[in-house]
DNA sequence: ATCTGGATACCACTTTTGTGGTATTACCTG
DNA sequence: CAGGTAATACCACAAAAGTGGTATCCAGAT
């Protein structure tokens, strides 16, 4: 009986998850949250499952971070992301993390089960899609000095992220430098390192990959 | 008993709303789908449903096309958008195209069920935060002529989503003059014209919202 | 047959973004 | 303490984006 924890905000696919899952005998749902917070405060409290589902998108605290909370935490608890999306160089990322699973939320129920089976069993659960990237990102391991240096997967920093949600919003750079008080240079600094990271080549690149990986909104 | 169909290209998410609606008696559902153009084909083959329930987030056809072409020839069955964004100057256009309900995908599964019920006796369900947006619109219905003609909800044309969809792909106008064959400064007005119909001030703001309306990836 | 909307095209100008550097400080970690 | 990383700051130039016009052509609607 394998006892599992379900994160999303969308209140509806928990709730149906949670009864899909609840049908079957190998499973029990102990409980469902629709923020990474409320599930943080539940794990302090004592009980935990064998296994997370959680949603990678998420508004108020971005999947990611939960993630690495709960391992940091609770390394006995191994974790599956959900993500409508499957995000390249960020995969890497969440990789070193320590999740045990990246399942794209086109993925069926049954495929979910089995996944989940496996990773309760010490083993991990990969959509096909991510698999070749992880496979392929395992080629490109050792980074020859000469080529570019983008496509780095490296995370972006906290400061890094609150400037890529303000250009989001449609600040340009001299808006954000009064924001936050900081000099236009360092801003579009800043900016650059983050394109560099993200491996895009202009804003419209940098919106989207940052929807795609639940930065933003 | 109230006949359903589910479109949304979340395999499990469809699967367990499925579950939980085929749990009541008051709903049958006849088929689920993961695209419209599936969909629309298990239509023409002439099994009605009463209510529809779209998500408004897919990829292949957008679920605003889909609910238009759903209502166009078949007037007698009811849309109820879902969605995990509310689309401020976005739902006046749903509006006019006819659906019957728009709910957010943090409702939760009680109120889904009544949203259902009320639109299938032929009234309308609306999440709150759309309602808002609603009411408000109908505040600002008549434009004054003095006043910026900006925030009109025009819907886009089928050639600006298109270049939407290229300047998400980090197309620059040059890039995608020449791609389209077109002149650049054709490629420039339209993009224009595009920012004014979303009213966004910049190339970050136009792409964040193309996501949120569903018009990218 | 006129009117409207969509797609096309052009111009001139300002502002912002994007490129490609360097450099200092502070903090944290081995 | 040495080394790395994050955050800060600056410079100059090239390339785009963004603003505010005008205007033609065509197709479909009235």
């Amino acid at each position: 009986m394998t006892k599992l924890i379900l994160v999303d905000d969308h209140k509806v696919f928990l709730q149906g998850m949670e009864a899909l899952l609840s049908r079957s005998e190998d499973f029990e749902v102990l409980a469902t949250f629709t923020s990474g917070l409320e599930m943080m405060r539940f794990l302090a409290e004592g009980e935990h499952p064998d296994v997370l589902l959680l949603d990678i998108e998420m508004k108020a605290m971005g999947g990611v971070e939960v993630a690495e909370n709960v391992l940091k935490q609770y390394p006995s608890v191994r974790v599956i992301m959900l993500s409508t999306y499957f995000n390249d160089g960020f995969v890497q990322q969440l990789m070193e993390s320590g999740i045990s699973g990246y399942l794209l939320k086109s993925t069926g129920f049954p495929e979910l089960k089995a996944a989940i089976t496996r990773v309760a069993e010490g083993s991990f659960a990969f959509s096909p899609e991510v698999m070749d990237v992880i496979v392929k990102g395992f080629g490109s391991k050792e980074k020859k000095p000469g080529s570019s240096q983008s496509g780095d997967s490296n995370p972006l920093t906290d400061r890094e992220i609150e400037l890529v949600r303000l250009i989001a919003d449609e600040l340009t750079m001299k808006e954000i430098a009064e924001k936050l008080f900081l000099s236009e240079h360092t801003v579009k600094t800043h900016r650059k390192n983050i394109m560099g990271k993200m491996d895009v080549k202009n804003t419209a690149g940098m919106i989207k990959k940052a929807f795609i990986l639940g930065l933003i909104e």
